[in-house]
DNA sequence: AGTCACACGTGACGC
DNA sequence: TGCGTCACGTGTGAC
C-alpha cells in the first residue's frame, strides 16, 4: 500500500495523532476542570455539555480522517493545508474529467477505424463502460412536472463568459419550469436557446459571469432544479 | 460585488450569506463585552485580536467556498453534509480512478493486438493522448483558415436523432469554413445554430441518424474537419 | 514583532 | 426531547 507516509507529517498529522491518543484514554470523569453550574439539577446539565463536546470532537475528527482519506487518493499533493487539499481534489477531479472526454473520443476514433472489418466486442465493452459512469444529475423522486436533469456542463469562454449546457426529459410543463428556474436565477443571460427533441429539451444559454463563479453558478442550477423538483426543501420560492 | 447570491439558498448557503452579510456591516468597535487589559495600549490588543478574528473568519469561508467547489464537480451528491461531500468526492476518484485503469489496460489490449495492421499510427496518437491527458482534438499546423476544434460532443436523442456539440476558435473565415464543412457533409439537418462568444464558435445541430451512424458521424465530422485543415491528407472525398 | 493554520469549547438551529 | 451539524471566537504552536 502506501509506505511514503512518514516522511511528510511533519505538520498536523502529528499533532492529530498525538490528541488523538489523549482523547481515546479520555475515559470520562468529570468533564473538565472543576465545574459549578449556576441551576437546575447540575449532573444533567454538565453530562449534556460534555455529550456536547465529545460529540463535536468525533465530528471533527471525522471530518479531519476523510480529509486525510481524500489527500490519499489525490496524487501530486502540493500542500498540507486543509484548503489546498480540497483545491488540488477539485483541479485534480477536473482533470479526469478532462481525460475521460479525450479518451472517449479516442475509443470512437478507434471503433469507427474498424468498423467496416471485425467490429471487436472490446470497444463496445469500453464504450458500455464509460457509459455505465454517466448517471443521472437528478434522480429524485418523479413528481409531476419536475425536472429530470440529464446532464449539466459550465465552459467558461473567455474571461467573463460562460455557457451552459443543460438536457433534461420533457415532460408536461418541464419547459415551463425549465424557464423559471433559470428566470429565478437572475443570470446576466447573453442569448439562449431551447430546442426540443425526441422526448428532450436542449437547452444552451451564455451568461456573463467570472470564472470564479463556474462552480457556483453549476451548483446554483443544480440547486434550483433540486429544489424545485423537491417543493418542501427550504428553498425561499 | 456579486448581486445573484439570494435565490436558491436550500442549506447551509442562507445561513452563510446572512452571516457573511452582518460580517460585512460588522465595523469593528469594542471586540467583545468589556475587557479589561493587563498590560500594554489596549488599542493594539484589540485591534490584533480583531485582525485575528477576521481572519479566522476569511480562512473559514475560504474553506467552506473550497468545499462547495469540491461537491460542485462531483456528481450524485447525496447529502449537503460536510462530511458526505468529502466522503463522495473520494468515493469518486475511486471510481474514476478504477475506470481509467480499466480503460488503459483495454487500449493496451486493443494496441498489441492490432498494431502490425494499418491502423498503427491512429493506436500510436490514442495512447500518446492517453499520457500526456489533455489534447486539442485537432492539432494539425494551423494554416490560415483552418478549424481548430476545441471539443467535440455526439449525442443520440431518441432514436433517430443526434445532437452534435462543436466548439472551436473563431479565426478569419472559420464561420465559413464550418458552414462548408457541413455542408460537404450531406447530413440530414433538423436545425442548427452557431453562436461566437470570446474568440469562439459555438455550434449545434440536430441531425437525423441512426444510433448505429453515431460514432460514424462523429468521425466523419472529425476528418472532414482534418482533411480542410491539411488539404493532401487522404480524405474520402 | 506578526501571520498562518489549527483544535478547541460553546451557543444556536433543525430534525 | 436529545442528537447532529454548524459558525463562531479564542488560545496555541510553528514559521
Amino acid at each position: 500500500m502506501e509506505h511514503i507516509e512518514e516522511d511528510y507529517n511533519l505538520y498536523w498529522e502529528t499533532k492529530m495523532f498525538l490528541q488523538n491518543e489523549e482523547l481515546d484514554s479520555w475515559g470520562f470523569d468529570e468533564p473538565i476542570s472543576g465545574y459549578y453550574d449556576s441551576s437546575s439539577p447540575d449532573g444533567a446539565a454538565s453530562s449534556a455539555t460534555a455529550k456536547n463536546i465529545l460529540s463535536e470532537r468525533n465530528r471533527r475528527k471525522k471530518l479531519n480522517d476523510r480529509l486525510f482519506a481524500l489527500r490519499a487518493v489525490v496524487p501530486n499533493i502540493s500542500k498540507m493545508d486543509k484548503a489546498s487539499i480540497i483545491k488540488d481534489a477539485i483541479k485534480y477531479i477536473e482533470e479526469l474529467h478532462e481525460q475521460e472526454r479525450a479518451i472517449q473520443s479516442e475509443i470512437m476514433e478507434l471503433e469507427s477505424g474498424k468498423l467496416k472489418k471485425s467490429m471487436s466486442d472490446i470497444d463496445l465493452d469500453s464504450v458500455n463502460l464509460l457509459k455505465t459512469k454517466k448517471k443521472r444529475i437528478d434522480s429524485s423522486g418523479s413528481r409531476t412536472s419536475s425536472i429530470d436533469a440529464l446532464e449539466l456542463r459550465v465552459y467558461n469562454v473567455g474571461e467573463k463568459t460562460m455557457v451552459i449546457s443543460l438536457t433534461c426529459d420533457k415532460k408536461t410543463d418541464t419547459l415551463v419550469r425549465l424557464c423559471e428556474v433559470f428566470e429565478s436565477l437572475k443570470l446576466k443571460i447573453v442569448t439562449a436557446n431551447i430546442s426540443a427533441l425526441s422526448g428532450r429539451l436542449w437547452k444552451t444559454l451564455y451568461v456573463e459571469a467570472d470564472e470564479e463563479e463556474k462552480d457556483q453558478l453549476k451548483i446554483k442550477i443544480e440547486t434550483a432544479i433540486a429544489a424545485l423538483n423537491d417543493p418542501q426543501s427550504p428553498m425561499s420560492f
